[in-house]
DNA sequence: GTCTATATGCTGATAGAC
DNA sequence: GTCTATCAGCATATAGAC
């Protein structure tokens, strides 16, 4: 039993060495500039063992961007018609931008991979992302149906709430450069939280 | 004379030519995935002449990495202190949004240097845009001293229109598969000005 | 200025010993 | 599972004829 199970773990802890690595690599260099001899390097191991777990460099991006979108899927955090429009969009936003902070490399992953035009992950979007804004969109006509909050178009808040969390995360180097900074503090999460949430909820007319 | 301006003419076609496709090259493949070839095939020469005006790839890169500056520079559109917040405000991001649709891959280019480090253009970051963004804060600041416009931080403030209106470039194609269109139309830029103008004049309590 | 041919180096991927 | 050695292919860049 013991026996059965060391080898599993040794698989699970080279593979995920070997995605956090990527994920670095293919953020700073992209997709045809990170090497598998880098990715190997930065994560302590020869190259052979890299494409032995992977077998090549394409898969181990395609898992790197399952990865990612688990990640996105899991820390979106969902609007709920019972909870209105004032919690639902203070909930939604808190949790954008809290996975902007914790997070950066996923939203990077991805946002390179829809600048680039989305060429790994067509169904993706297609499918699934096209059917969540459409559900959310709906929640948010029921809310302006009922005088709950301004008649604004709800996808283009959705979108706004997007860019300018995840801008937080995407251009993190440009923004910590404008403040002078090195690192994002705690101070900084619960500031962005704070003035985004009252920005938002005053452009929804619910402030 | 005619002589003379000829030779001139075809250097700065040529130029234009290789500049335009490197761009999408830059754009779809990345610095390192975007080929020569590629580049001179797209461009409709052979890809000796490709080097023969520009001796490398980086200073390929570097052209259209300056180009892309200067257009930023030049579609800013200023923030003046003696239009006040409203008017300003309105400007700025009618300003922001036409570039976004009417350049998307000037910003593309320049989301793709921010995201993977900033690695060519450090100077920039560093001293000019900076100085840029301090310097209308402190307009932003003055107005909110003299009670014109709602407490906000002003920093934060251009961060969120960088971000809401840079968005609709740089994530045209998801945008356009959630809307279920294959381009923009003129209606949409007036309904994203109109909207995004409206918001951000709610949300600083000028509305 | 234009284009062909080629040198040089690096990368992905595999074979096979341990 | 681990690692060394190696191959085949491709990309940058240059040389040199036209």
């Amino acid at each position: 039993m013991i026996k059965k199970t060391k080898p599993k773990k040794i698989r699970e802890v080279s593979v995920d060495k070997i995605l956090s690595a990527a994920q670095d690599e293919f953020i700073l260099q992209g997709y045809k500039g990170a090497t598998v001899q880098a990715i190997a390097d930065s994560a302590g191991m020869p190259k052979a063992n890299v494409l032995y777990y992977f077998k090549n460099k394409e898969n181990i991006y395609h898992a790197v961007l399952e990865q990612t979108l688990n990640m996105w899927d899991e820390g979106i955090g969902d609007i709920l018609l019972e909870d209105g429009p004032k919690l639902a969009i203070e909930k939604f936003v808190k949790a954008k931008v809290i996975m902007s902070f914790t997070n950066p490399k996923a939203s990077k992953i991805y946002a390179m991979e829809i600048i680039q035009g989305a060429q790994h992950l067509q169904e993706f979007t297609r499918s699934y992302l096209h059917q969540w804004v459409q559900s959310k969109a709906e929640i948010f006509q029921c809310w302006i149906d009922k005088g709950q909050m301004q008649p604004i178009d709800p996808v283009s808040l959705i979108f706004l709430i997007w860019s300018s969390t995840q801008h937080y995360a995407d251009f993190d180097n440009q923004i910590l450069t404008i403040k002078n900074q090195t690192d994002y503090t705690e101070n900084d999460i619960t500031q962005v939280t704070d003035f985004l949430t009252n920005f938002i909820l005053r452009g929804c007319g619910l402030k």
